[in-house]
DNA sequence: CTGAAAGCGCTTACAG
DNA sequence: CTGAAAGCGCTTACAG
């Protein structure tokens, strides 16, 4: 007993294969009781169309490409969650992971034109993932794509996005900490022009130099948004006399990372050092101390990505690219205080 | 200027389409002059096989189903890596969450049948995803299914496997903390009866008998395997006095909830409270303290068991079914110290 | 609103 | 070792 196929229920309807094809696709364009007759059959038969044959015969796969930094980044998380809800069972999302990618551009071009993916999500936009490279090569059509949780740079200002206000973010951060009495605070980022902490950096840069410190951009430390990277930077911060009183990090990893190293060579959180994150993820709650950080709207971000790109997939003619902002908030727990009075030793 | 068929390299090479097919899928059957002029036709015209047609003619797709309880999880992130590395580009690997499906085997099935996986890999053997149950259903062949990670169950032995000794790591464990003289120790674990955890509160039970404490099954509690499931069992254990001194949690996130419990209350982790977790995820090692805990070979867990579904796959006659044992090993941070003496408070 | 026919790009017996 | 031919299950102009 073979799987049923469009020719038995065409077979069985007394119709031709062609209205039985409609009736799935079109259905507005059937009369409504030869509609009813073949959905009947449909039922009774148990017939599901043949995913593969609709995707060899429409000349593209239903797989959407998801590229992430590191998949185990506990923000991809709820992100994902949104994507998936969205674009739900009429899509496969793949994953992939830039940071995996040592071959980096040429092996993602090969996954694009080999598994003739129909959209791609960009939740990293870094060069090697230039979506300005997505389509247009190998005889290709262009690829719909959308850009989400990163800030677009201002070349590729023509596509899709969504994302906080990342400058505005930071600014705010900064500024909660400068309020809090710290002056002395470095900035731990990502690696060097990195996009989604360039607008971080230019936001921490600002609200320092609103509040008349020097140089803040010299108070910037590149590395890698992640523990490790974290505890590299704070080595190199918290080694030394003269260290900063506040720590802002490009994400709460980074801050998991530096309060290890903070604890370590026995420098209280919050007394002796202020830590702020970013992100929020599941694990900033329960840090001890408890870490202050900034929130994104994650599983919305991941919603409204993927709908953005179900709006290009259906109305590929409709060339508005939309850029949306969501909010964010400042998350205040426990590894924050003001700063000590001078005579604390 | 399409993309190049298979028609044209055959044209240009002077044969017939089925030679240039054979030189793609079973070159060792085409005469050695001709393999290398079709070869040579293909690489100066880049031409690639349109994986849909060959899905579609083969009448399967090259997708390898991958089920998690929860992509957030970091314990998954180095499994998932090595999935990847194995599979390579021949598959691509689509994540299902057991977690999110509600409407749990049916979806399961439909995304099964629609997608016409060609294999699953089972990160988690939750009754809901009952690997007898894949293939057989809806005139579909049965398909290859790994299990790793999980133990599996005596009736589902006929399924390879790959897993540590779950049993035996914590019997490890909670020997361990017998040694450092606890013996009000509790067991934090996961769902009632979810495979992945019934192992380990068999070996809990089994060390705590053989050390002689008394009923050691009503020190189990059941939860969930996440951060909020710790937080919630340590609200029930610790808020009163007569509270364990150990707390042996079945994964790091449940441990890292218990211990910003034990914050919350003034408990000291160590001095007044024990804890020890399972998987030594990246999050374990910088907790505040560094956390004690059971380390898997996850990368090689991942490796292991999509080695095993490409054998199945690539030789679907041989029914050998492997169950691999993999090693574990105690980590032994801060978060564990011995028992300190009655007349502590 | 419906049907007959062609064709998407490949693979696979089959015959030679 | 190679080629001619059929066919996988669907969709899509086209004609009526």
């Amino acid at each position: 007993m073979a799987k049923p196929t469009i020719v038995q229920v065409a077979r069985l309807a007394g119709v031709s294969n062609s209205t039985v094809s409609r009736c799935l696709n079109q259905p507005e364009n059937v009369d409504k009781k030869t509609l009813a007759r073949v959905r009947k059959v449909i039922e009774d038969i148990g017939y599901r169309p043949n995913l593969l044959a609709q995707n060899f015969r429409r000349g593209q796969s239903d797989i959407v490409l998801v590229v992430v930094h590191n998949v185990g980044a506990s923000i991809f998380s709820n992100i994902l969650d949104g994507i998936r809800g969205v674009l739900g069972s009429r899509f496969s999302v793949i994953l992939m992971e830039s940071r995996a990618e040592a071959q980096g551009h040429a092996r993602f071009i090969d996954l694009l034109v080999a598994k003739q993916v129909v959209g791609v999500i960009l939740l990293c936009a870094s060069p090697t993932f230039d979506p300005r490279l997505i389509g247009g090569f190998d005889h290709q059509p262009r690829l719909p794509v959308v850009i989400g949780l990163e800030p677009v740079s201002a070349d590729l200002a023509d596509l899709p996005s969504v994302h906080i206000d990342n400058h505005r973010a930071a600014f705010d951060a900064t500024t909660y900490l400068l309020d809090m009495g710290h002056r002395e605070i470095a900035f731990i980022s990502g690696e060097k022009d990195s996009p989604i902490t360039l607008d971080r950096e230019r936001g921490f840069a600002e609200a320092m130099a609103q509040a008349g410190c020097a140089a803040p951009s010299a108070r910037i430390l590149h590395g890698d948004l992640s523990i490790q990277g974290g505890i590299a930077a704070a080595h190199r911060l918290l080694g030394r006399p003269e260290r900063p009183t506040a720590l802002f990090c490009a994400n709460d990893d980074i801050a998991l990372g530096a309060m290890s190293v903070a604890a370590q060579l026995g420098i209280s959180v919050p007394e002796d050092l202020s830590v702020m994150g970013f992100d929020d993820t599941i694990y900033a709650a329960t840090a001890n101390p408890p870490l202050s950080t900034v929130a994104q709207p994650t599983r919305e971000v991941g919603e409204r990505t993927a709908k953005q790109l179900l709006h290009a997939l259906d109305h590929p003619e409709d060339a508005e690219q939309l850029t949306e902002i969501l909010p964010h908030r400042l998350i205040i727990r426990k590894s924050t205080a003001p700063l000590r009075q001078k005579g604390k030793a």
